[in-house]
DNA sequence: GCTGGTATCGATACCGGTATCGATACCGGT
DNA sequence: ACCGGTATCGATACCGGTATCGATACCAGC
């Protein structure tokens, strides 16, 4: 049932009346083809339906027409939009993304770097600058040019794309100070494996402690961020502290769960509680109260993630080591 | 820069004093080599870094592990959660997948289509039944599994795995008929290229029409579906109509902006005014004011396309032609 | 000692393209 | 008529693996 006849250069050649060679040249636009064979070509290959194989101009060129993306979840829609910001940068390059989940687990992480490595790829993008250390001698090692995205907190293996996680925080926690809060909570899901989200942490926790400040409480449970948890974390640390005047959520749909409780409850957000999440994403800004976010750019480092391996990939020496530094802006909502 | 000096079979093989042949054997796990050999390969292998080749295994082996996967957005988490659940289901597999946005554009779908094929993937998972005429045919003239997912209503060119949206607006509808509603209204985002959203319309018009019912009004914008869309087209359709008993949204998102606004407006949901989805988002269940969703399983349908190639990769014939129903579970939320 | 069978190995021929370089034809200029 | 230059083409050698099949070694059995 496979592809015993797949139609190859060779029969395109044939039917064209040429060699191999000229019908490779006349497909891909290259020189040295006379008008009249491109013709013949290219009509010969639209008659018989040919339609190419990469694996083998890959593995001839040296160079694949593949862009590796390694991101640590699909559930989440902030790598789902990295991923559009991606497809959209790579649009009509003729390039390809192949993508591979890591669920925040360094290990499947440090294969999935390995197997994308093994398709020779245009490019490597990965999210992160935190890998273990196998996999990033694998990328160091790596004769194509990668690109860690979605943070700055760290030393990358080449170019970067993103902002800092600890200067987030940092200036989320400022803005909610200067905005009068007094008595800080912190709920968060699975700081052990995200180490954005607990960069965040830090980052807020630092610039509290420089205040003279401190979190009250702090509500960390393990699993992935959600609404329906951030919710449930939420009640659980009113319970407990009925007092705070600030949540700070590890990100958005946890914030927004905890919006979602406030209005069942009735309590008055932001005056007397403000709830800060992080991302900005789409629904934050219809919700029916208002709560603080860091708005992140994450379709465009996506994007301008995949203008640096485009540009690599065209030999332009100035993508390698190239550093593009976003920066969230804070809307505190009030 | 490039990849002059990647470390090739045969060097591991010089390494480990064995033929290429015999190194490609043992790191591949094939029989024939003694026990000796085998360690001596993944040693010598190990040792020098070597990596593999995926280009060239699966030029000569006739079949790529790649799997293709065409989705129409990445905006949206649906299609997110459906890779989700394909990168699960081929977890361990060795396959990788590949995937293309066309933003439901049928031309774009082509490109992307053809695009995949040249990559002589294992298989092949594309979003839906209605393709162009021409990339049909490459579906149907293409030498691997097909699988055609999220929507059964229409013939598909292999096999299939997903649910009718017709059969879901007509159970919505008859659900909401059921619970007492009288006066409908529709909004929608995108109907034009979203056929399985306007499916779903239309089998909820086609069950009213059979109540002797109508929707009072629809509100159909172009653009993508949104919350904040979905908030302001909820604004608009009541200001237009502020009697209507029940709005029909095309998804969740935009259901749920419309559940924002009513929350806002002080409307009584689901009392006075019953707003239905489609998706079952995980936000949904958490949100302050309970709105009717169909729940599908987006994650499980994408785990069994993936076990269809799976299967069919490994000859497995009776993958063929599948065809796999799923049926999205109400909630009215009531 | 000879035979047949099994285990292990490697030389060779691909897979389907592309890079390279030499061959050929045709041109205008002298 | 001869020459160098340009345009066009194709034979050949790869790219880095794997399938195939024959070679070799070793063993038991007679």
């Amino acid at each position: 049932m496979d592809q015993k006849n797949r139609i190859t250069l060779a029969e395109v050649a044939m039917a064209a009346g040429v060699s191999k060679m000229t019908a490779s040249r006349a497909l891909r636009g290259a020189g040295d083809v006379s008008r009249r064979n491109i013709d013949k070509v290219r009509q010969a290959a639209s008659e018989i339906g040919y339609v190419g194989n990469h694996l083998a101009s890959s593995l001839s060129g040296q160079r694949s027409s593949l862009i590796g993306v390694v991101v640590p979840s699909m559930a989440n829609i902030v790598f789902a939009e990295v991923l559009a910001g991606i497809a959209q940068g790579i649009e009509g390059s003729g390039l390809q993304p192949v993508f591979g989940v890591t669920d925040y687990d360094l290990e499947k992480e440090h294969d999935v770097i390995r197997n994308m490595l093994s398709w020779n790829p245009a490019g490597l993008i990965v999210t992160g600058l935190d890998q273990s250390g196998d996999a990033r001698r694998l990328l160091e090692n790596a004769k194509v040019p990668v690109v860690q995205i979605m943070d700055l907190d760290g030393v990358p293996v080449d170019a970067c794309a993103g902002f800092s996680h600890h200067a987030a925080g940092i200036s989320m926690a400022e803005a909610l100070l200067a905005n009068g809060r007094k008595r800080f909570g912190y709920v968060g899901c699975g700081l052990d494996a995200d180490f954005r989200a607990k960069k965040r942490f830090e980052g807020f926790r630092e610039a509290l402690s420089r205040a003279g400040m401190a979190f009250e409480t702090t509500r960390i449970a393990g699993g992935l961020s959600t609404v329906k948890a951030g919710r449930e974390l939420t009640v659980q640390i009113l319970k407990n502290r009925p007092d705070l005047d600030c949540i700070y959520f590890s990100n958005d749909d946890l914030a927004g769960g905890g919006a979602f409780h406030c209005i069942s409850a009735g309590l008055s957000v932001p005056d007397k509680l403000i709830l800060a999440g992080f991302n900005g994403l789409d629904f934050v800004e219809s919700l029916p109260v208002k709560i603080a976010t860091s708005l992140t750019p994450r379709r465009e480092i996506g994007q301008s993630a995949a203008e640096i391996v485009l540009g690599s990939a065209r030999g332009d020496k100035a993508e390698t080591r190239k550093r593009i530094e976003f920066q969230p802006t804070i809307d505190l909502g009030v």
